[in-house]
DNA sequence: ATAATATTTTAGAGTAATCTAAATTAATTA
DNA sequence: TAATTAATTTAGATTACTCTAAAATATTAT
């Protein structure tokens, strides 16, 4: 029904739509895939046949409802593999990404749902990110950034912004990972930087630059 | 590197070479593969090119111990991802062969590395084929045929040689797995049919053609 | 409003894989 | 050995995806 390239600009187009109410363009499918201009309205034309995108030459795009189904059923196998390879194979967050971009084209439904049950249907992937459900519904995390947090309440890291190899070892370092519990001692007035404390006291100075990228819940005591 | 379509055509040629000294024939490839005589004869031409496989022209074909590697790394993950399907996803031995048809070609090697440990070195897999190691290598199981078996002695169902989803139900229905111990408590000196007895000492009937697909080991107490 | 610039689309071509039908070569039969 | 049949290869097209360069359209600046 659709190939892995025809999955991959739907994702990309779905992601870029997701909080835009603006017609997504050509050359920001491009940037995202990495390919030609050129390519991408092929493509375009190619999903618009098929009624998975509405697309006016020159106007940009936006996902149809069906197109839309299909984006959310690539992104819960996306995100099950890769809970998969960081809970039982034990890989780190900042190296599953590609792997799950591979495994999230084989086609089995079955497959999809038995993993889901092995996995004790996880509600987010190591990234933070919600997985949708077998309906492609997709429940909103409300999470805010780490850049709003105030001093003298409690907080749990809950995901992040950015999701480069890069950031996520920096994290990694910082032992801010999501579920980790913290507070905020003090927040500079002039550069907004931050200085965190965690549960077992020990704390870590983060930029204001890097607290955009970070998000989190107010934490509340059950 | 190397395309899935290129891994498929390669392990196809592996598996018609193994124990069988002629050239494989264009036919049997296309006849394996269930594609046009023409575009084997264009796959052969790409492979020899890259001396995976030895090719002259209506001469058939040889593969090298480059594209021997290759099959073997396949077959491998194959293999490992049909043990993963089994025992950890509690798929049935029947259903598994088509998923890991395309789990097959997702190229970490990495990623197998940790499936395997993960899944614990398993020998075999769910058919009882065995599962190479790293380096390519394969240890040949020294199974024999249930139609060579005698009765007073003592054996295990180690594998079969037919691997289709109906046969495969077939044996599922009659407890014929591998591992299963059993020994045979009668032949019939005309058709050669067989009457097999288990450790519970329940027993099924079994043809000489359905005996012939089933591979088994003399079972020696530990 | 016109010109300059940026974006998008089209034109034309290339790679990988596939097909059918025709031509070639090999194997079998008479 | 010659004719017939079978297997294989080549020729010519098609589909999916990609590219660069040129043309068309839209946006921005003067
Ligand atoms: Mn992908
Ligand atoms: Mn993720
Ligand atoms: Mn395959
Ligand atoms: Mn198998």
């Amino acid at each position: 029904m659709t190939t892995s390239t025809e999955e991959n600009y739907l994702k990309s187009i779905y992601h870029l739509s997701v909080g835009h109410p603006n017609p997504v363009l050509t050359s920001e499918i491009a940037d995202s895939l990495t390919t030609s201009s050129a390519s991408v309205t092929d493509m375009l034309k190619k999903l618009s046949e098929k009624n998975l995108i509405e697309y006016e030459r020159y106007k940009g795009v936006r996902i149809t409802r069906k197109g839309e189904r299909v984006a959310l059923s690539i992104i819960r196998r996306h995100r099950l593999w890769e809970v998969f390879l960081t809970d039982v194979l034990k890989f780190r967050w900042d190296e599953v990404h590609e792997m799950a971009e591979e495994l999230e084209h084989v086609s089995s439904d079955e497959l999809v749902s038995r993993l889901d049950a092995f996995l004790g249907y996880p509600k987010v992937d190591p990234h933070g990110d919600p997985i949708p459900d077998t309906n492609g519904k997709l429940f909103p995390s409300g999470s805010l950034s780490l850049a709003e947090a105030q001093t003298a309440q409690k907080y749990q890291v809950s995901g992040v912004s950015d999701h480069s190899a890069g950031f996520l070892q920096f994290l990694q370092k910082k032992g801010l990972m999501p579920g980790v519990l913290f507070s905020v001692k003090e927040i500079d007035e002039f550069d907004k930087s931050m200085y965190l404390l965690f549960e077992d006291n020990s704390g870590t100075f983060i930029s204001h630059e890097i607290a955009k990228n970070i998000l989190m819940k107010l934490y509340v005591n059950s």
